[in-house]
DNA sequence: TGGCACACGTTATAGCATAACGCAATTGAT
DNA sequence: ATCAATTGCGTTATGCTATAACGTGTGCCA
């Protein structure tokens, strides 16, 4: 059967993880959030590294890799193509001002496609692609 | 042995970072660079990491952000648009194999145009992309 | 009811990157 | 020539990012 995308049922950690992220309106680091998690009990950055890995292998958080940080998934609920899971399509990009720190995300079939037919040109088998675009947004550029 | 390839006048550090880089036939951590370079007088981390600034401002070297590793440029020479210089057309590509860790170095204009446009789209100015596809190459796939 | 899978907590350690100091060599305008 | 500015260099110390390895508890179900 196809997975639903429906929350899988968080643990404790995993949804004050996800709602820390949820909060900022910005990427934050594991030791941020772990910092931001104290006082609810957090003490270890495993705690925070361990839930991360779980929302991110569920598709609702994104690991940035030029920015060793995370942000919370954008896509509010079947978006179009079922993009929560990269299975190939569904490559997720992002614009990431250097500025103010917010983040646009963002997918593009078209950029997908030519990564996939140099990927298939070259009998190369993709398992996770990374797009980050670095710059400064239309607010910051004014 | 090989001439070196000589660019803009490398320092004796920048040129050794470049060559243990060229050497090596995948990426390597600053801190693996630094292991290999002891024995011509190399003590401490900021050693490799200033070579490396410059080496990548001259475009001579990548950084793999999705590896924490850098990369000699593949790019002999004036392969066609000026990649060297990501000014917005010109943004290089990377598959990444995670079974050989050999690195493809490519890049394809009708990406960049198409990320230049959504960019366009958006008022947003980029100053550096980065695209890093994981996976298996041909040879590991068999 | 015993085994398995999984989340959790803790301590310790590994790996990646930069701050801040001072010195030496180079350049280049006066 | 001389001074000032710039750049590279070396060193020590520190900070940030991520994982290893151990043990505990809980729920499931064969």
């Amino acid at each position: 059967m196809n997975a639903p995308i429906v929350n899988p049922a968080l643990t404790k950690n995993q949804a004050l993880v996800f709602d820390a992220l949820n909060r900022a309106e910005g990427p934050m680091s594991a030791y941020t959030i772990l910092d931001k998690l104290r006082d609810h009990g957090f003490r270890a950055p495993l705690q925070v590294y361990r839930a991360l890995d779980k929302l991110t292998e569920f598709g609702m958080v994104h690991r940035l890799e030029s920015l060793n940080a995370f942000v919370a998934c954008a896509h509010r609920e079947s978006e179009c193509c079922g993009a929560g899971h990269g299975h190939g399509h569904g490559t997720v990009a992002f614009a990431i001002c250097e500025s103010c720190n917010q983040v646009l995300e963002f997918h593009d079939h078209a950029v997908d496609h030519l990564l996939n037919d140099w990927a298939n040109g070259k009998g190369f088998k993709p398992s996770k692609t990374t797009i980050e675009i670095r710059g400064v947004c239309e607010k910051c550029a004014a």
